[in-house]
DNA sequence: TCTCGGTTACTCGAAATCGAGTATTCGCAT
DNA sequence: ATGCGAATACTCGATTTCGAGTAACCGAGA
């Protein structure tokens, strides 16, 4: 599978919009807006217009016209062509069909716990938990104007999926806060420990990194062969 | 909440390694590796290098000594300032509260549905179930390792998240697919209904797409309405 | 009539991103 | 002893990305 030669998504919007009919650059994107694609797909003015001409560079799209009114910049309109139909049609294919690993910011949070103590690593948590139920509920609502409008779903599901994402995220979060809080996750035992080492005899956190089993003793085997590379 | 001065998440890695001990550049990059953190934070040299001397830059590491071994290039090792493990702990901090935006591929995707004839969607979105079904059940092996490593859950609960958010990818794509083809979801019918047009007469879709009561007639109400931006 | 905020439509350059390429050394099998 | 693949440690420049800036026009209210 080579690389897509222009790779940004937006450059999928713009294929996908010009599908529809030829459009001007500025117009794709207040239509992206008007119909809340610019949610799903990160839209901005300066990658619009450097993936526009990519896309022409490699003949996905051509000008068809260039307008001027009266003493407004021009706006030059687009067409999709046949090699951009079938490019479209292949980047579709290959976004339904096949999941692309994306990196969520929590996961590089996540990844670095152990950095802060655990009682404010679960008041963090729960605040961020409060943030996404408030998220959650603003997209049921807007999901019922949707539905109360007579749009169908087919023109959302987008939202819908992400829904299910920002739910999956706020469960997770709380449960994990939990997790922590009654010595659920394994280790955590470890980690409170490792604090109160720090933060009641205010022995300096590297030290307790240099030479753990001093500190812990034999009771946490994993310390001694993980992380390799530590030692 | 004004922007970071180095925004990229591996930035937010490297500064904690070097909260660990200090390293040089490519020590930092083996030890992510081997500790998995690159899967969940965009590792790449180039970003590396450049992302360093960012943060040499504005005095959040700083070059404590540079090492010449034999004809090999120079190592240059870098340790974590004051200013630096504040950045780091007010970055940690937000990563974990603040629930922030990020884009997934799917959503690109799905936000294009119509572009595809139903039966085509189905199918598509089944066989990344099943690819995501594969991934799970790797996502599972390898935790029964870790678990079997006796590698606290601790250290690794970022993977446990991402498994979660693969659920849910799954989950909704085979919904999703069951939808269509039960019709569940709303608007399927005429999404049927334009692609019979387009593949039995032979109409074109832009056609369809120009003047939708013509050929649907008043059956879908929201297409009188919306979108607002196509007439 | 003036003006003032909003919309239209795009430009520009600084910064970030990427990943292939380079050059040396090490270990190990032949 | 030698060859060769893997590991070490980075470099470089071509894209890409970003978002603030620009400049004209439009309509409504003072």
């Amino acid at each position: 599978m080579a690389k897509r030669k222009v790779a940004n998504p937006l450059a999928f919007a713009v294929l996908g919009s010009l599908g529809e009919r030829p459009m001007h650059p500025y117009e794709i994107s207040t239509m992206l807006k008007s119909r809340g694609k610019d949610l799903s797909i990160r839209l901005n003015y300066g990658s619009l217009y450097s993936v526009v001409s990519a896309l022409e560079k490699h003949g996905f799209i051509k000008a068809v016209e260039t307008l001027r009114e009266g003493n407004r910049p021009e706006r030059t309109v687009y067409a999709i062509t046949e090699a951009g139909q079938a490019e479209f049609a292949d980047w579709l294919t290959e976004l339904l069909a096949r999941p692309e690993k994306d990196f969520s910011q929590l996961e590089a949070g996540l990844a670095y716990l152990p950095a802060f103590p655990p009682a404010k690593v679960i008041e963090l948590l729960e605040q961020r938990a409060e943030v996404l139920r408030a998220e959650i509920e603003q997209f049921e609502a807007t999901h019922e104007q949707l539905r109360a409008m007579g749009l169908p779903q087919l023109f959302w599901v987008e939202s819908e999926f992400r829904l299910e994402l920002i739910r999956t995220e706020a469960e997770f979060a709380s449960r994990l806060a939990d997790r922590i809080r009654n010595d659920e996750l394994e280790g955590a035992g470890f980690w409170r420990q490792g604090y109160e080492l720090v933060e009641k005899l205010g022995i300096p956190m590297t030290d307790l990194l240099r030479d753990p089993v001093k500190y812990f003793g034999e009771e946490f085997p994993w310390l001694q062969e993980v992380p390799p590379e530590a030692r």
